[in-house]
DNA sequence: ACCTGAACACCGTTCAAGT
DNA sequence: ACCTGAACACCGTTCAAGT
């Protein structure tokens, strides 16, 4: 900005590496080998570097993990549509979420989605609603009710990622009919839309 | 049952360390100290033993792990009533399992709680189902909305016990509406209603 | 048979150096 | 300033012994 030096400067930075770059072999490794295999020392290696440049840029593993989950999310929240009923945007909103959960490879990732992706992605919804002449306070409400039931959704009908077996002894019952791709698809479209028609029906009751 | 012997054995066993016994001290464990300082190491000390018992009583970490949730969530199937309305009962029944999974002191054992825990504490809405008229794929179908609901909100609404901090960078946004108590029940009403309307809807329509 | 001490191969994190 | 080797205090898990 300020500099008005145009030559190339030769600053030989002491590393390539900036925290973007680290985030970016984070979720290349998480995508090898499992959120399991995702340490610090393994990144560092990875990288070529000792552990220490990563406690600089990144300052911790949780920070870490939050970076990656953050990386995995992506800023692209579903999108503004031009004039849509709010109802069939909620739904389609809601699905498109959902869409951007399931691309996180581990669901203990999912757990540090709360506060701040719903900010973040919620935003969309939020006008839609609130020109659809939602007050404040209901339209709030609503995004958390589709926001926790996409991330529920998604919680639960994503496999366990870490090895599995769970060993020990007998684990009961046997839920014979698994519940496959089409089964899910269907179950949430339908969870999704008895959730906005509780909406409708509550905004043309009064509140809105 | 085939020993005639009725004279007390003095079999002086190695170790008065059944299976349960070691649960019970890891759930100690995990609400005194956190889920972080749940290791077989620190276990087996709390115990007076080395770490050896307790893989050939739980075989694994992650077995333990999954003893210790279901330890938390009980058997108590909310609780089979004589007469209801199949409807309040599945409001109730939400209530009820949101209750128990809040008593998990960890969201991140909230997510091996999928596959059993359905079969296991489904089992009365079911049959209220059933009973009510639903078919075996509509009741399967209205259990997991419910209980995915249940799942998703508690996931959501539960801070992250670990440490917390978040490290790093900047978090952007700031959700300035904190949830309360109030709030979050509220919301978890809300959303179990337009869930039970949504089915009474549908069974009314139709299928049943 | 069932326990223990000791070890293996890892962790997250931080130190006193090096350049 | 920014890096590295080395260390500290842990892990999960398993081994060859012991009784």
């Amino acid at each position: 900005m300020s500099s008005r030096c145009n030559l190339p400067r030769v600053t030989s930075r002491p590393l390539v590496l900036d925290r973007d770059e680290i985030v970016d072999a984070a979720v290349a490794l998480l995508r090898d080998e499992g959120l399991d295999a995702v340490s610090m020392r393994r990144l560092a290696a990875r990288l070529g570097v000792s552990p220490i440049p990563l406690y600089s840029r990144v300052g911790n593993k949780e920070a870490l993990l939050d970076r990656i989950t953050e990386r995995l999310l992506g800023h692209a929240a579903p999108d503004p549509p031009p004039a849509v009923a709010w109802d069939d945007y909620a739904a389609t909103w809601a699905h498109a979420l959902r869409r951007q959960l399931r691309e996180i490879p581990d669901t203990r990732l999912l757990m540090r989605t709360r506060r701040w992706a719903m900010v973040e992605s919620t935003r969309p919804l939020y006008r839609v609603l609130r020109a659809a002449g939602f007050d404040d306070g209901h339209a709030v409400r609503a995004c958390r009710l589709l926001m926790w039931a996409a991330v529920g959704f998604v919680a639960n009908e994503t496999g366990v990622a870490g090895a599995g077996g769970g060993g020990g002894g007998p684990v009961a019952g046997g839920d014979p009919s698994g519940v496959d791709q089409t089964d899910a698809d269907a179950l949430f479209d339908l969870q999704v839309r008895y959730l906005v028609e509780g909406l409708v029906r509550d905004q043309a009751g009064g509140g809105g």
